[in-house]
DNA sequence: ATGGCCAAACTGCTATCGCAGTTTAGCAGT
DNA sequence: ACTGCTAAACTGCGATAGCAGTTTGGCCAT
């Protein structure tokens, strides 16, 4: 047998309990059905999503290291309390990672990467036009996960992921107006340019720019 | 009873088993005792730490979390594998965080934390003068944590440990040439400067400037 | 010597149980 | 009616056991 270099086989990732609730109690949070400071007891989430508390346990581990819940020592654990500082504090976080993932993938990304940057780019295009604004977030997110995807490194990822969540609870609807519309979709078109040019520079500032924009509109938008 | 506001009762955190095995293997994993692609078995750990394998389990998904583990399904969980590329990315992410950081320091930083900064300062002025290079290492770091506590945001901080632990794992010794030891004592003053100032935009830019140069530093001495 | 197969050992994952510490509800005393 | 104590219920944490799937070492046939 040469030492020949493979690709490592992606096989399915069958999801495991514990993924399945920790996804489920995130969409709860970020939904608002768990609302902060709520008690996340182990043994009566456990109940709830029909599995053992070991999972839970686990899930709500991972929770509380993306900072969605906070774990009084030998009392509980509870949904963690969110004020405006804390959020905005997060959006300048989540800007810094995003900038900081679009200028790996413009040095990174591979032709296969440029079409589907391409692709979701032509799908944001259409969603923008059709005004449906819940397609529009979808595809939009779609748009950020790819790059994320193309930086290949997962703890941004997972930071990003963190963060994002964090971030998106109190921001659902952000892109209502016109003008939020087109002035995002001409600057996720330079974005895409950029890394598409491998320009990781041009790629790192504007997606900050980017980002940080939506900071700010949120910030007007809480302080109203 | 009035409802008035008090701190939370600070009281001291016996750190649990799994937090201490995490604290174990990840000293191990930077140490290079765990050498990068080794396999990281539950029972097997468990029974070198002399606990059981639930902890460890804990342990390792956490590690996985920072990036420094990786699990393939049904398989096991290994040390993850570090290139140079990506221990450059780690740099990136590092230098966006330490800057948000400092950014956020600078906006909630009270007479208290102002004071400890100085006395941080102090030491950090001390060490260089010392030529005591792991002293120096440790005052430096212990700096940089200060920031870190200053802005009282988990997430935030979670990361940078991780991303820290994981860009020093072949970092250890960089602050070894008199240039640097003097160049980084300016910075940092300046950088402590903004932040007692409460100059976020400064702050935020000398200090992603800061983690940038010694990204950059790193990479050449990676390159020999 | 080489290729294929199979069973034993090992893997991560989940369930169940027990422990020490915390919270809470109710009772007793004023 | 209010305070102070106590016991029962609940909490997170850890240990142990069992399951299904994976890996591995060795045996047999070629």
């Amino acid at each position: 047998m040469t030492t020949m270099k493979l690709p490592p086989l992606l096989q399915d990732d069958p999801p495991t309990l514990a993924d399945r609730a920790y996804l489920s109690l995130r969409e709860a949070i970020v939904e608002g059905t768990l609302a902060p400071g709520m008690k996340l007891s182990e043994r009566g989430l456990a109940a709830m999503l029909g599995v053992s508390p070991q999972p839970v346990r686990e899930a709500l581990r991972r929770l509380e290291g993306e900072g969605m819940a906070e774990s009084r020592p030998r009392s509980g654990t509870y949904v963690a309390e969110l004020s405006i500082d804390r959020l905005l504090e997060m959006g300048r976080i989540r800007s810094a990672l995003e900038g900081v993932a679009a200028g790996i993938a413009a040095r990174r990304r591979t032709p296969i990467d440029i079409a589907a940057l391409r692709a979701r780019l032509i799908a944001v295009q259409s969603a923008s036009a059709s005004g449906d604004e819940r397609r529009l977030a979808a595809v939009n997110a779609s748009l950020h996960e790819t790059l994320h995807a193309i930086t290949g490194n997962a703890l941004l990822i997972r930071s990003l992921q963190a963060v994002n969540a964090y971030y998106h609870i109190s921001t659902r609807v952000i892109l209502t107006s016109k003008y939020e519309v087109s002035a995002s979709l001409a600057e996720h078109s330079a974005i895409v340019a950029a890394v598409i040019d491998g320009d990781p520079e041009t790629a790192e500032a504007l997606m900050r720019a980017h980002t940080g924009r939506s900071v700010d509109v949120a910030a007007i938008e809480l302080a109203r």
